[in-house]
DNA sequence: AAAGGCTGCAACCGCATGCCG
DNA sequence: GCGGCATGCGGTTGCAGCCTT
């Protein structure tokens, strides 16, 4: 099967996004919903090859998105999993929902390999046996027979710290981001929660609002809002959620709070989102329960949760 | 203050996979 | 069952800001 790359045509425009390119991409996006990337730069007039229009909101537009500044759980949880997983960053960040995966990706890039390998967490070295770069369902498969192992690992990962539950999936919207997780695009859309559209909505607004704010201090930074100690997402989202209002290029742009909710939301995968976060919580129990109840019930739900799980 | 190296991150590229006719 | 299209995923690159000398 062969066939052309989809972005060599001539006149496709590469390198960074601008601000003007993120609100077409996002007033598209906010009216017929993420999905057939195809059509998007043909029926936005964006000079942008799908694939770009598909990586700029995943990774960068889309709501619900935390940057910067990876939590020392955050960073237990990415290494134990790279371990258990090996590079498989799109499984890695189905378990941390505001991530994405080519933040966890670049993390582990920049940051912690150079930790590990230089011996810092012996834990987190990679089993003998972890997964080569196999087919998905042999890696599958392994995952399956090597639940315990993961739990006792992810156990590991994560009891050690001060807050005993795992924060972030739970924060204010959080968990609702990644609705462009493997999970995400194949589920229906039958769950959409009210709830989990007030806290999208704010994470919405404050994408945008960051967006363009990321874009007035560009210069400064490429995406601005990751500089440092400036994480965009979770803690400011949940402290304002009133439009904001931003300007850049000499206009004013208001985010039209209920407008741009209702939209996104209707077309957002929420319910996978939904579902992530009950499967997260169903994790979570599971790592922190008694010994003596996860083998009855927690246990099998946690397993239905993993086996449902679109890695 | 300037220059060179380093770091971090956004984006690109190519392959894999799933879906549909 | 086959072929083509659309999308997902992971590796890699390029570049701008930061840091060190």
């Amino acid at each position: 099967m062969v066939r052309l790359p989809c972005c060599d045509k001539e006149g496709v425009k590469k390198g960074p996004w601008t601000p003007e390119e993120d609100l077409v991409l996002v007033s598209y996006i906010q009216e017929h919903g993420p999905g057939n990337w195809r059509a998007v730069p043909t029926r936005t007039g964006l000079m942008r090859c799908s694939k770009s229009c598909r990586l700029r909101w995943t990774n960068y537009l889309r709501p619900g998105i935390k940057r910067g500044n990876f939590t020392d759980q955050e960073e237990k949880l990415i290494v134990h999993l790279q371990a258990l997983l090996g590079n498989r960053w799109a499984a890695i960040a189905s378990y941390l929902p505001e991530r994405t995966d080519n933040d966890i990706k670049n993390f582990w890039n920049t940051h912690l390999k150079r930790k590990v390998q230089s011996g810092g967490d012996a834990a987190a070295k990679p089993p003998a046996h972890r997964p080569p770069s196999s087919s998905k369902g042999q890696w599958e498969r392994r995952l399956q027979t090597d639940i315990n192992l993961a739990r006792r690992a992810l156990r590991e990962a994560l009891t050690p710290l001060d807050d005993v539950k795992p924060q972030q999936p739970n924060a204010v919207g959080a968990g609702t981001g990644c609705g462009d997780s493997p999970a995400s695009s194949s589920s229906g859309a039958s769950q959409f929660s009210p709830s989990a559209a007030a806290g999208l909505y704010v994470l919405t607004t404050e994408n945008i609002s960051r967006m363009l704010d990321g874009w007035a201090g560009r210069k400064g930074r490429r995406g601005g809002s990751s500089g440092p100690g400036t994480p965009g997402g979770a803690e400011s989202a949940s402290g304002s959620s009133e439009a904001s209002e931003v300007s850049y290029g000499g206009a004013a742009i208001v985010s039209a709070a209920p407008s741009m909710a209702g939209p996104l939301f209707e077309h957002e995968t929420k319910p996978a989102v939904a579902a992530q976060q009950t499967q997260l919580s169903a994790i979570e129990s599971w790592l922190f329960d008694d010994d003596s109840n996860y083998h009855h019930i927690q246990s099998s739900s946690l397993l239905d949760a993993a086996m449902d799980y679109p890695f």
